[in-house]
DNA sequence: GGAAGGAGAAAGGACGTCCCATCTCCTGTA
DNA sequence: TACAGGAGATGGGACGTCCTTTCTCCTTCC
C-alpha cells in the first residue's frame, strides 16, 4: 500500500525546500552584487553570519553549488564563482545508467539515443557553418587519433575531440559541455562494465569516413554515417551488458 | 582508528578530488549492494561509521547526491535511491543563464539553440512512432491549453506538458527530463528578467499548427514549425533582455 | 638588487557533540 | 474498530575545535 501521492509532497515540501532555499539566497547574492565569473564569494564564516546559519549548513549549500558547476572552491584560498562546467553531471548521470543496467541497460541505452539524436540531428548545421580552420583542427585530431592507433595506445581522448571539434562551428558551449557529459558517460559506463577487445583501426576507419563525408560537405551522408556509428556503439554497450 | 588503507593514500590529492571520491564510494555502495530505486540507503550514522569520515562530511556528499538527483532524502524517515530526476540541474542552469544575460545573453540564447536542435531533429523520429493513444493524449493537452488561455490563466504547465507528450513516443525518459530541464530553465530566466504581456492566444494558435501537422503526420511540416516556434522564444528573449 | 625560502595569516576541511524537527509505527483508550 | 498520542528512529542544524592547504610577504642569502 502506497501512501496517498500528495501526503508525500506535501510532507517532503519544507524538508526539501529549505536546503534548496539557502542555496538560491547564495545564488541571488551573487547575482545582486554583481559578481562575475571568477571573482570570489565571501567566506565561508561570512555567508554564515549574514545568511544567519550556522557554517556547516552553509557548507552543505556551497558543496551542491559547487557540484552543479557553480561556485569553485580553492582549499585555503576562497570560493568563487564558476566558468561553465557540467562535469559534475557526469557522476549523477553514470550512477544512473550503471543503476539501469542491472536491469536491461534502458537507461544507458537512451543516453546513447539522446547523444545520437543530438549529433546526427545537428551535423547540418555545423556542417554549413564549417570553415577551414574548422577543418584542419578536425583533420588534426584525426591524424593524432590514428597515429594513438598505430601505438597501441587507447583513442579515448581523441574520439571525444573529434565529436568536440565536430560541432565546433556551431559556437553553442553548453551544446559542446552537453556532449562531452553524455561521451564521458558512456566511456565510464563502458570501462564499468569491462570492456572487451577494441579494434583501433576499425574505430579510426570509422571516424575517418566521417570526416571524409564532412569535408566534402555531404550532410545527408555525414548525418548517416554518423547515425551508424551510435549504431555500433549501441550494439557494443548491449553486447557488454549481455555478457 | 586507523581506516581503510586506500582512504589513506589519497591524502596528497586535492581536497576537491576527495569529497568526489567520497561521492562515488558511497554511489559504489549502492550499487555494490544491489540496492534499486526506492531502496533504503544506510543511515547518516551508519555511513559515517561504514566510511570512516564524520557525519558532517558524509551529509555534504549526501547533499550533493541529493542535488544530482541520485538519492532522495525524507527528513525524519530516510535516504533512498531516488527514481530519475534531473530537477536539479535547473536551479544551476538558470543562474547560468541570469548570470550571462548581464552580459549578451549568450548561454541563455545556446540554451534556446540546443532545444531547438533536440525538439526539431526529434520530431520526425516521434511521428514515426506516433500511435493514436499519444496523439489523443496530444489533442487533449491543447484542448486544456485553451481553456486555459480563455480563461486567462498562464499557459506555462500546459506548454511543458505539450513538449513533453510530443516526443512521449520515442519512450525515452532521458530525453524528456532533459526537454523538461532546458523548459524550466528557460521559464525561470523568463521570469526573472520580469515577462512582458503575452498574447495568450498567439501561444495557443503556434501550438495548434504544430499539432495538425503532427497530426497530418508531416514530418518537414513539423519541424519547420517548431523551429519557427523557437525562433519566436529566442525574439522574445533578446527583447527583454535588452530592456 | 634579485631570487629563493620560510613564517604567518587566511581560508577551507574534517570531526564531535549536542539538541531540534519530523517522520513512522505501535500502543492504548474510547 | 478507529482514532489519538507517544516512543523511537532518523535527518536537520548549530557550534566549537583543530587540521590542512594556499597565498602573501618578509627575510635572507647570493
Amino acid at each position: 500500500m502506497t501512501v496517498a501521492p500528495a501526503a508525500v509532497s506535501s510532507a517532503r515540501f519544507s524538508a526539501q525546500i529549505r536546503s534548496q532555499a539557502l542555496q538560491t539566497r547564495i545564488m541571488e547574492l551573487i547575482l545582486e552584487r554583481g559578481l562575475d565569473v571568477g571573482d570570489a564569494l565571501p567566506t565561508e564564516s561570512e555567508l554564515s553570519a549574514e545568511l544567519g546559519v550556522g557554517r556547516n549548513t552553509v557548507r552543505e549549500s556551497l558543496k551542491v553549488l559547487q557540484a552543479l558547476g557553480v561556485i569553485e572552491i580553492r582549499h585555503g584560498f576562497g570560493m568563487f564563482v564558476a566558468p561553465n562546467n557540467f562535469s559534475a553531471l557526469v557522476s549523477g548521470l553514470t550512477f544512473r545508467g550503471r543503476l539501469s543496467l542491472r536491469h536491461k541497460g534502458e537507461e544507458a541505452m537512451e543516453l546513447i539515443d539522446v547523444r545520437q539524436a543530438l549529433e546526427s540531428g545537428l551535423i547540418g548545421s555545423a556542417i554549413d557553418l564549417l570553415t577551414a580552420d574548422h577543418l584542419a583542427d578536425l583533420r588534426s585530431t584525426m591524424q593524432a587519433m590514428q597515429d594513438a592507433a598505430a601505438k597501441g595506445e587507447p583513442l579515448a581522448e581523441h574520439d571525444a575531440e573529434f565529436h568536440r571539434r565536430l560541432y565546433a562551428p556551431l559556437n553553442n558551449e553548453l551544446l559542446i559541455n552537453l556532449m562531452d557529459v553524455f561521451w564521458q558517460v558512456y566511456r565510464q559506463i563502458h570501462e564499468a562494465l569491462g570492456s572487451g577487445p577494441v579494434n583501433l583501426e576499425e574505430q579510426v576507419q570509422i571516424h575517418w569516413d566521417i570526416y571524409e563525408a564532412v569535408d566534402g560537405r555531404d550532410k545527408a551522408l555525414a548525418s548517416e554515417r554518423l547515425q551508424r556509428h551510435f549504431d555500433g556503439i549501441r550494439l557494443k554497450l548491449k553486447d557488454v551488458a549481455a555478457s
